[in-house]
DNA sequence: CGTATTTGACCTGCGC
DNA sequence: GCGCAGGTCAAATACG
């Protein structure tokens, strides 16, 4: 599903800006709507026009406690069908409602994972 | 009734 | 010090 390839894409992102040196990254995605769901649950905690776009900046928190990743969207200035995602901050748990079959091994503290399942999907 | 969203106010950093 | 721009808070409101 659409959903699916949007989670995979920003774990792929996810992944790559762990690897520089940077927590932030930021991606285009053609969406007509904003709210795509990306595993996390995301509360809202402002909004801000901008100065250099004529469309409103929304700002989103991870909903989980302990969580301090944010999230900015706001539309692209000059496709208002694009979506600009920001992302900063790592998750410090896995993803709400995703069922993981995987084992961690404890010397290295890596997940030798089997599988997964997003439930809400299919 | 408990939780999320909305929205203006408030705070902070920066340039002049 | 002031004003602007961006970021966050919090009270009221909407929603399940």
């Amino acid at each position: 599903s659409e959903g699916e390839h949007f989670r995979t894409a920003v774990a792929a992102l996810a992944d790559e800006g762990r690897a520089r040196t940077t927590d932030r990254i930021a991606f285009r995605t053609r969406s007509d709507d904003e709210v795509l769901d990306d595993g996390y649950k995301w509360r809202k905690y402002g909004k801000k026009t901008v100065k250099n776009s004529p469309n409103p900046r929304n700002y989103y928190r991870c909903s989980t406690e302990g969580c301090t990743v944010k999230k900015r969207v706001e539309r692209d200035r000059n496709d208002p069908r694009y979506v600009v995602t920001m992302y900063e901050g790592r998750h410090s748990h896995v993803c709400p409602g995703t069922v993981y079959y995987a084992a961690q091994d404890a010397a290295s503290g890596r997940f030798f994972v089997a599988g997964m399942h997003h439930p809400d999907l299919n």
